[in-house]
DNA sequence: TTTTCGACTTGATCCAGGTCAATCCGGCTT
DNA sequence: AAGCCGGATTGACCTGGATCAAGTCGAAAA
């Protein structure tokens, strides 16, 4: 493990308060390894034997089911995921591949769950993590049952701004395609969206998007802290 | 709080490991209150001041936005809600009514969190209680961004026949209209959904439903334990 | 430079599912 | 018994979004 990585996994919200000996051991246990692009890690079905933590890159949490397929979640550095199924001893309810050329941090579940079952403050720390993925399903799932493609996109403009300044001019931050799936719909709609959103004062260029009237935007959009927010 | 309540309350997974001072205060400073029907507990926004635990009756968990409402859970007794904005010290993401006559225990936030931060067992039970809640939720997003509707009804109609003892023969559980807000469609469109999956013999008379031939309905169906299973 | 390949867009068409309105029906009330 | 009344069904229609099939474009490779 690189000595500079170190520093930057201890600080996430979920090791950083756990003791150090707990710590030391499950670095202790780790493996750290790059990975290539589109290299696929877990297979949803399979028993969750890795927590994964994603140092460098970018991994996508995508399922399968009769033929068809739809990308979850996108993992940006520094955090990782699965860890419900690695708490629960269960299977992975989630593929995931790497998005591009990617490092990742690799602790055995049986080290995690001896952490968890040892250090109290991990424990409690997990909790918080938990709650907060919780919630940001919970929010998902109400974007998705309430909302109609179109809305769901102007929403999602709105925080992709908001992340990167509200400059009003957004670098999609991934393909058109992944982003499509991520909200729920297909490419060939999302194109058509993008221009549904024309009068909005949205026009797209590659993957450049300017919000040339916010206002405008936020009306259709009608964002909502209880389904968009990030926080808590 | 009746006697007999008790310890139903306290054998669930989130107290029974709890030390017994942490749960006789926990008890101490709850309310017992008995509820009518439709009566509306919480309100999404609100700050989660309450633990809720569902004694006897049920609660449907739904959720509004612009002027669309949907229902995300039914609450059966004996189990508990919100637990996760209440550890946040959030407000709710959800709202939550009375499906009927319900008597309901209602445990103060902050003393919930002083027995999380106190008690480790307490602790310990909370994570595995939202890794279960969590991955519930990540198989519901499944459910809606893989399948159809009439997939979603032929899952959650083998998922009714499996709780009730696979007779074939179901009660369903809650109006036809919850249900169809439940698994995402209008009650216009659920009517026609048991109109589509006649040919695979089910049939319904009011609230009953026969599956006259399951064969059939799990072909069409497919179902997964990475989608419908509700264990782990 | 030219080729190629993959990502994206566009158009035509189709279908799932929503909407609106008109019943239907069973349980209540009076 | 005669009305309700609210849930459920049905029909007609519409629309959001998927599908299928060509294009277009841009960047990397030859």
């Amino acid at each position: 493990m690189r000595s500079s990585d170190l520093p930057t996994v201890r600080q996430l919200g979920l090791f950083q308060s756990m003791a150090d000996s707990s710590f030391e051991k499950l670095v202790q246990a780790a493996y750290l390894q790059t990975f290539p692009a589109q290299l696929e890690l877990i297979t949803e079905g399979d028993p969750a034997d890795f927590l994964y933590v994603v140092i460098d890159g970018s991994v996508e949490l995508f399922t399968r089911w009769n033929d068809r397929e739809s990308t979850m979640a996108i993992v940006r550095p520094v955090s990782t995921f699965i860890l419900a199924a690695v708490i629960k001893d269960a299977v992975y309810l989630m593929s995931a591949r790497t998005a591009r050329k990617s490092r990742i941090l690799i602790i055995p579940s049986e080290n995690v769950r001896e952490a968890f079952a040892e250090d109290d403050a991990f424990a409690r720390a997990i909790v918080v993590e938990l709650a907060s993925c919780y919630r940001t399903v919970v929010k998902e799932q109400k974007d998705l049952k309430l909302r109609t493609a179109v809305e769901r996109l102007a929403n999602r403009l709105l925080r992709y701004d908001h992340e990167q300044g509200s400059q009003g001019r957004i670098e999609l931050p991934y393909d058109k395609r992944t982003i499509a799936s991520l909200i729920g719909m297909t490419p060939e709609n999302l194109s058509r969206a993008f221009n549904t959103l024309k009068p909005y004062g949205v026009s797209v260029d590659g993957s450049v998007v300017t919000l040339g009237d916010i206002d405008a935007l936020i009306r259709l959009a009608k964002p909502n802290r209880l389904i968009d927010h990030d926080a808590t």
